[in-house]
DNA sequence: TAGGCCATCTGGTCCT
DNA sequence: AGGACCAGATGGCCTA
């Protein structure tokens, strides 16, 4: 049913309602027009066709507003999506595999900052794969474990910034052996992130400006940085991320890795300052260096 | 067909 | 009074 006749047909079951409220209240007036009159709790205003008219307003504005709220809190799942490891237009996260997977990517860099390690390997994955289903860890595991051969830079047919400095990926096939086909192995994956620029920015503390015709607006609070060792938060409570036990986690994916023209090699430097300045996470930041140069270079042209 | 995911409506609660 | 937020209910769509 589309939207606006599923609206409709809700609007009618609203009026049908409320008008089946109204004769409720009526008999029981009447009720209470007879000859021993009980009073029982304050009597009910009568649902005159003006107080109908306003509840059915009211309603129907409440309705909206909460439309819109709800539209705004998927704006930013969306903007979430577009900042996790992977990111595909034609095969979006769950909401759920999208919250895991953004506890899993922060916990994860809070690690690559604490060690001082490059964020690649299979146990940066593991890390990001931590409590998602298995579709999702198949979809992240096979966007971090593609070889040069299989990126190909080119031209996206969207105007955004953001879908600009992706690495598209077609027909990307991958198989983990021992596993059933994945279910993302045939379809445009985006590897937006995992950028060079986030890597190197979280060592260069490095930021440009925002990107400009994002579909939502980038998240404009305050920069506070991601990872706040010292800050409020422990960064492993228990030894890893709290995980939803619903999923059983299996690491079946070929050894991952993240070929340098992926990942810059920027070393991060243990003992380092490293939060003396807000670590930029949007994509404000992407077009001004390294791949992301680049694609802006080739698609501003 | 069952199950997962989603959008929407709705009524309750809290706050301004 | 009205808005924000929340959780439950409902029904549609999709996939295994």
């Amino acid at each position: 049913m589309k939207e606006e006749e599923r609206r409709s047909a809700a609007y009618g079951m609203l009026g049908s309602l409320a008008e089946e409220h109204d004769s409720i209240e009526e008999e029981e007036e009447e009720e209470d027009d007879g000859e021993k009159p009980k009073r029982r709790g304050p009597k009910k205003k009568k649902m005159t066709k003006a107080r109908l008219e306003r509840f059915r307003a009211r309603r129907v504005k409440a309705n909206a507003r909460e439309r819109t709220r709800m539209h705004g809190l998927n704006d930013a799942l969306d903007n979430l999506r577009r900042v996790m490891p992977c990111y595909s237009k034609t095969q979006k996260l769950s909401k759920i595999e999208t919250l895991r997977l953004a506890r899993n990517y922060i916990w994860a860099l809070s690690e690559v900052l604490e060690t001082g390690q490059t964020p690649e390997g299979k146990g940066f994955v593991e890390m990001l794969c931590k409590g998602l289903s298995q579709p999702t860890s198949n979809l992240v595991a096979g966007c971090l474990q593609l070889g040069p051969q299989s990126v190909l830079l080119e031209k996206h047919e969207e105007k955004s910034p953001i879908c600009d400095s992706a690495i598209s990926v077609h027909n990307f096939n991958y198989q983990s052996p021992g596993l059933p086909s994945p279910p993302y192995g045939h379809m445009e994956t985006h590897l937006i992130n995992l950028k060079p620029q986030v890597f190197k920015s979280l060592g260069e503390s490095s930021f440009g400006s925002h990107p400009p015709d994002c579909s939502t607006p980038p998240y404009e609070g305050p920069l506070t940085p991601p990872l706040s060792i010292s800050g409020n938060f422990s960064l492993k409570q228990d030894g890893s991320p709290d995980l939803d036990k619903s999923y059983s986690f299996m690491p079946h994916y070929p050894s991952a890795s993240l070929s340098s023209g992926h990942v810059h090699s920027t070393p991060f430097q243990a003992g380092t300052p490293r939060y003396d300045v807000p670590i930029d996470m949007s994509y404000d930041s992407y077009p001004h260096h390294g791949i992301g140069a680049q694609l802006n270079t080739i698609f501003t042209d």
